[in-house]
DNA sequence: TCTAAATTAATAGTATTACTATCATTAATA
DNA sequence: TATTAATGATAGTAATACTATTAATTTAGA
């Protein structure tokens, strides 16, 4: 008997839990790494039904449309940052040392989990960097947000919100700053690696100069 | 005799250039009418083809494809903005107040401008906000990167990075620091009206609200 | 003004896509 | 063993990105 964690995601998202099933954690595994692959503009359910050698008609019992999957993964990875964070600031005392833990999380790569069915964590993070603005910046928004699909996003907002105001119950843009903080770590990675102009990368190590970075833009802005 | 300025976008976004004739110009005002209203996924070449009374034939002996008509909106829209801001700062002495002018600059709406060929400002507008991150978060950035497609937006990062360095020569992240003031002014505008969780937004001015919050996040970053 | 060249319109067509429908088959359960 | 549920196989529709061809029209040059 070994421990086991898994993350519960709103149903409003899938059709039939993916997680029930053998199939199911396939289409979300083969997602990953197709989407991956080929970004999600590219990533059709014909390429994913082949992929798991299965038929559209299979994936579509699970998921309304590709959009959702792409929904459903991206819940995922934050339910699992969300755990990690709790996890990680567990009887950790000074607030400093908190909002230090939770940029760090945030910025670096995915660790390993031994959750049972094991996604590429690699990928995952690609998928974050790369595609997860393309889950919410769509016209039909209000309806997506109404089903609660950002749920877990807007907790791990939350969490990090709560943090700065017992750091300094002061500061004016607690939600603003986490959500910036949260996109940018994702958005300078791409940066660094895709527009480097766009950043002070020296080609060395990028996720440690995105965590630099967004130390000193936190901490000089809440002290 | 009046003063007009155009904006030259790099001719490798084009294969005839839009600017150089009337259906061309139609082009671009109706693919910005269309793409504010249905979003970049729903905007295809066929309805936009129908709005100028043409064919897609037409549009594809201006355009190679749509991206490419997206990636022109988006250089017309830096190419103005850094124009302003070069406008703007012009015989302003304090690099303090610089910094304020360009961070004004690029949180408010597009003023009108006196161009020929008056494309809706306030559409342009909306299509920075929802439609940008599109233009770059693709597998094929290295190569739409070579042909020069982000040079506007590069330069005024650019433009920003030395007017912070003019202020603090010392600052040690002045090129993130830019893409982050920049990708956020139009990012948060976007959280606070569909996801206000995520901000701080008391449903008020949104703009006065990003403003503020990039004012702080800048001054106290680089103070 | 006439002619040649360039531009645009009209039409058709291809391959791919998201998504639906139907029915046979297999696996799980009672 | 009988029933139910999940999956597979197959077909089909409407839309889409994009190409090709030819005819009509506009423009520019001689």
């Amino acid at each position: 008997m070994e421990f086991q964690i898994s993350f519960k995601v709103s149903d409003a998202i899938y059709v039939k839990d993916p997680e029930s099933s053998t199939i199911g954690r396939q289409i979300i595994k083969s997602s990953i790494d197709l989407i991956n692959d080929l970004g999600f503009e590219h990533f059709t359910l014909k390429k994913l039904a082949i992929e798991i050698n299965s038929t559209e008609a299979t994936i579509y019992r699970y998921f309304e449309n590709k959009h959702k999957i792409l929904l459903y993964i991206l819940n995922w990875y934050w339910c699992y940052i969300e755990y990690l964070v709790m996890f990680n600031i567990n009887n950790v005392d000074k607030p400093k040392e908190k909002l230090e833990i939770i940029i760090k999380l945030v910025t670096q790569e995915l660790p390993d989990s031994n959750h049972k069915f094991d996604y590429n964590k690699k990928y995952i993070n690609n998928i974050i960097i790369s595609e997860s603005s393309k889950a919410y910046l769509v016209k039909n928004i209000d309806e997506i947000n109404a089903h609660n699909s950002f749920k877990p996003y807007k907790e791990l907002c939350n969490t990090l919100a709560n943090n700065i105001l017992d750091f300094n119950p002061n500061y004016k843009y607690p939600r603003s700053l986490s959500s910036t903080i949260i996109e940018t770590a994702h958005n300078h990675v791409f940066f660094c690696e895709n527009l480097p102009n766009l950043t002070d990368s020296k080609d060395t190590n990028n996720t440690e100069l995105t965590y630099n970075f967004l130390h000193e833009l936190l901490f000089s802005s809440i002290s």
